[in-house]
Formats: structure tokens, sequence, C-alpha cells
DNA sequence: CTGAAAGCGCTTACAG
DNA sequence: CTGAAAGCGCTTACAG
């Protein structure tokens, strides 16, 4: 990194001192004059405002939140700013922050432990007033890197939020076990989960609800139908082409999210086949795109928008010292479309 | 807004004179050592460093920048993160800030300019280093509201690039031309063109590189075949309809961006006529889930990661004080694939 | 109503 | 090699 010497200085912006100056008082009444203060006399706090306007005067929040020990900032880590579904929830965390006069902090961690750690500590050198963390492995080891200070952390959709930290999550369980059970009473039983990357929490969650719908309907569990992706397009063809080449094909596939159903919807197209005519597809999340899929998709939606507002909203209540709800889990809704249909053969 | 005293102040950090006073020595020598001066003990420095690492100490960037008018942030101007281009935009200004030093203050301004006047408003009491405009009708704007402290600012396929700022550019016009010209070489000669809003720079350019393409293959110009959707989806299927209810409908459609096309699709489809068979569609951008879209797209890749680091690059060159390049204007690349084929009948 | 003073947490010439 | 001092741009008791 380079040193402040090869940088060029901006011109300095004018400062409380050059507008007391110009307005012959002592800064001291212009701070107050900028604030509203009742006790300044009201035609000198008009014309320093006058003059702080007319000189283009903005305060530094750099000196303000040094004296006032609050920095009105906050810090948002997200894995990837380029999934839709973190793009989403950081919109919802910005639309609230900056109704609340806060500005965002946004880092990438790229999923990298490492990199999430040295994004936190900058924050910590920011002194940010409290954290988002979304989608993200470990989110909950930050709580004890920031408990010096005791930074507010909200976790997103995180794997084992921290019963120190406080969390939004979606009901996986819940929407998993939903949409199994709309396959199911379409007629299906062959019915495959495209997961997620194995042993990942939010995975497991919705193999569980997957594995509900079934045992409810008493259809056996078969763990040949339970694949695994990445949550990305990409490994969810490699994970579809397995399932493509079993001797007795389901007539269904639960994915993990409506990115990994997009990659499954493209794998199946390419092998020829149709959906729902031959397969029926289901996702999770509804994401924008996902109603103008051919076909449109049934998902579960997940309100990530929201639950960015949430989030926000939760930081700036522990801020404002109100007791706030632990953990928010928020349910999705299922949201049918033309992925889904009854199997055409029955088994 | 409410005020400080509304709020609950975290746990106070660790100062530099609170590892002054465990060490024993003055906070200058602290400072010192922090930095690895050369100046100063070894053993001292090291037995500093210790301390600070055990005290979890981290210097307060408000305090540091205070000093050194530099504050090693930027701000990021979007019209809304939720939008895939921009957001792939924003990883990569991200990634080369973070990898500069720089962190980075992301504001929404919901193509609001009024909304964007409050977002550069408060980027300039944070005192930013340099501001990255995405994508913005006006961000040209901004230029002389920050010339008294001279920010730089690097506008990002903004409409006019003012003549003061920094530009980075997809070259709309090439772009539209060469996918204008594959579908006439597929032997197409009734080409739509579904633009985004009518008057925007952007679509003006995309506009007169399809005519040009179409003037070349002295196909004469359908002023008919000009319709105007928003740049998204929802503007694209309406403007979609219009073209199917032409009585000598098109054959191949030209849209101004990924999302565009996805609208158009989803139109074309619910009519009941086949991609490319029916009619081709071509778009703009090649958004990550392009690739997979069914049939997946024929389009314009618009190095949309690259185009953000390019933008930071540039503003951490004119603050290095390098002459750097005023306006960068980046070539799109023709990507065929399978939503584009010979029309099936001869006009 | 107003100003002088102290202090937030740093950096950095200036003396020693 | 080290420390005392000044100063960055603010806020806010404390006197008047």
């Amino acid at each position: 990194m380079s040193g402040p010497a090869d940088f060029k200085l901006p011109a300095k912006p004018a400062s409380i001192k050059d507008i007391a100056r110009l307005a012959k008082v002592s800064h001291s009444t212009v701070s107050r004059a900028l604030h509203n203060h009742p006790l300044v006399n009201a035609e000198t706090a008009e014309r320093i405002r006058q003059l702080a306007r007319k000189h283009g005067y903005r305060p530094s929040a750099a000196a303000r939140s040094l004296v006032t020990q609050r920095s009105f900032t906050i810090g948002v880590v997200v894995t990837t700013i380029s999934d839709p579904f973190v793009a989403g929830v950081v919109g919802g965390i910005e639309e609230i922050a900056a109704a609340h006069g806060f500005s965002v902090f946004l880092a990438n961690s790229n999923a990298d432990p490492e990199q999430e750690v040295r994004v936190v500590q900058s924050f910590d050198e920011r002194r940010v007033d409290g954290i988002v963390v979304t989608s993200s492995r470990v989110g909950a080891l930050y709580v004890p890197v920031l408990s010096r200070r005791q930074v507010p952390i909200v976790l997103l959709n995180n794997q084992h939020p921290s019963e120190f930290a406080y969390s939004v999550v979606i009901d996986s369980t819940q929407g998993a076990y939903d949409v199994t059970a709309h396959l199911i009473e379409l007629g299906h039983r062959r019915i495959a989960f495209l997961g997620d990357e194995f042993g990942r929490q939010s995975d497991t969650e919705r193999l569980s609800g997957y594995r509900e719908a079934l045992a409810q309907a008493e259809i056996p569990y078969n763990r040949h139908y339970i694949v695994h992706g990445d949550g990305k397009a990409e490994g969810a063809i490699t994970a579809m082409s397995k399932l493509l080449t079993m001797p007795l094909r389901p007539t269904a596939v639960v994915c993990y999210n409506d990115m990994s159903a997009l990659g499954a919807m493209h794998r199946i197209h390419g092998a020829g086949f149709s959906i729902p005519g031959d397969i029926s597809i289901v996702g999770f999340d509804d994401l924008h795109i996902s109603q103008y899929l051919n076909p449109p998709l049934t998902t579960i939606r997940q309100p990530m928008h929201e639950m960015g507002r949430m989030a926000m909203q939760t930081l700036i209540a522990i801020l404002s010292g109100v007791i706030s709800q632990q953990n928010i889990i928020v349910p999705g809704q299922l949201v049918v479309r033309a992925s889904t249909a009854p199997p055409r053969e029955q088994p």
C-alpha cells in the first residue's frame, strides 16, 4: 500500500474556523448556529448559516465523530455482491441506513475467512457503529474479535448464529418442506434434492425440510436422489448431470436455490428433456429473474430486500438502547409457476 | 434523524495513549513504532507492537485522517445495487480499492437526482478521496458541486461525461453495430430495435449502431420497428407486445440489454412463438445468467467487473498524481449463442 | 447570548 | 533514539 507522501492532497475544504472568521464570531458560535442551538441570536445564526451555505461548508464527519465517539457508519460484509440475493439484501440495508443518516461501508470477502477477518479489522479502525454479515460461514467468529468494542453485529442467513449475536434468517426447513409438499401434491414420488455444498447449515436445513415432507407422505427416502452443487448455476449443472444418468430418473428436483435451479434447467434442456413435461423443477429465493425464466420458476420467495431492512432496523434498535429481538426467523412463501406439473408417467 | 443523545456509546477502544502508558513511553514513540519508523529502538518498537496486539489496539482512522487530510475512502453512487450489471461493476471497484487500502462507501440513488445530490453531499462530509458514479443520468452535475474540494470523479457508463470528469464507457455504438450485423449475416432483414427509455444517451448510441449496420447492408430503416422499454424486463414485455401485433412481424429483435432481452423472450414464449425459430433475440451486457437462459442468449459482452476495476484504477492514478487517460472507451465483444439463427421465412 | 478552553486520537516537525 | 508541543476540525461544559 502506498504512503500518503505518494498522493497529492485535495484542496482543503472550508472549516468551521473559516466561517467564524468571515462571520466575525467564535467558532463555538458557528458550531451552535449550524446545529440550530437555541442559545444563539437568531439573526447571527441566520447570517452564519448563509455564509456557510455560500462557501459550500460541509462539516467534517471525521472531526465530529472524534469528539462524539459515534461515526454514523455501518459495515456490511458480503461474500460477493454479484450474487443477486446478496445484492437485494444490501439494497434493503442501505435504504434504512440512509433514512437514518448512516453511511454504509461495503466489503467483499469472497467467502475467504482470512479476507473476512481483514475486512472486519478495517471496519474496526473505521469505528463503525455496527456490522451486518451476510451469508458467511464464519460470521460468528467476529463476535469475539469485536466484543472489546462491543460493536453490535447482525448475522443475516449466516451459519451458526452465535448466542451472543443478533440474526435474521430465512426459515429454510419450512420453505423446503412447503416446496417439496407441493411436488408431492402434484403426484411426484421420485423427487431429488440438489443441494448446496455438503455440510453447510442452510443445506442441511433444507434437506431436512425435504425429508420431513417425504416422511409425512410416507415416501421412502432414497439417498441416491441427493446430490450437491455449490449454490450457483455451475455446480448445479454437474450435479444435475448425475441425476440424469440414473436408471430411474427423478420426475422432480428440489434445488437449493434459484441459481442452482437455473443451472439444473439449463442442463435438462441441454439433454433434450422438457420442463415440466419430463422433470419438474423448484428453486428457493424467488430472484427477480425467476418469474421470467422459460418456464417461469416455482420457488420459495425469500424477501431479501425486507430481510436487509430488518437487519439494519435491528442494528438501529440496539444502538438506540431498545431491547431488540435476538433472532428473527423469516418465513418463506411458496410461489407456484410453470416449472412444476404432475409427472407424466406414473411410477 | 435521531441525535447522538438517543444512542448508547460503545465501549471506548484502546487509544495510542493507553498503549503508551502501558509501554512507559510517549505516545509519539508508540505512533512511530506502529508505523515501523526507523528512528525507534528495535526492541522498544517490538515491545510496543506486542502490547498493541495484546490489547487489540486499532488506530482510529478518523483521527489519522484528520491530520493527514486523507481518508482512504471512496464513495460509489449507484442507481440500484439490484441491477446485476451495477453489482458487477461494484465488485470490480471494491476489489481494487481493498487491494490499495481503500474502504468503499456504497449509496443507492434510485435514479432520483435529488437523492443523488444528498448522497454526494454525505460523501463530501465523509471527505472521501474520490467518487465513482455508475449509470447516472446526472452524474456530471456533481463535478461543480465537488470542484471546491477537487475530489476526483470517475463516471462509469454515465450520460454526458463532462470534459472536467474522467469516464469509463462501453462502446455502445460499436456493440450494437456488431450484434445487428450478426443478425444481417444470418439473413435477417426485418430487424426491430427494443431500446431503453427514449432519449437516454446509451439508447441513442445503440440505436445509431443498429442503424449504421442496416445502412451498411442497404436495408431500409423502418421507424415502426423501433420501440422503447426501460432497460428492465418489465418495460421490455410491454414493448415486445407492440412488435408482436405488427402485421409484418420482425424476424429478429436487438434488445437494449440482457434484462430487456429476458423480458422480450418471456413475452415471445408467452405468445406461443419460439426462439430462435420464429424470432431471433440479441441482448447487450452478457450477464452471468445469460448463458443459462433457454435458449442461451446471443449478446455483447460488457466486461463489467473489469470496468469497475478500471474506474478505481483511474481514481488511484489521479490521487497518485499520475496523469491518467481522461476517457476510457471499452470495446464490447460479440458472444454468439443459441438465441439467434437464420430466419425461417424469406422476406 | 457569546467566547475561551479542553479534549477527541492521531501525526510530525522540532529540540534534545 | 525519544519526548513535548502543535495542530487537524470539531463539540461542549464552563464562565461570563
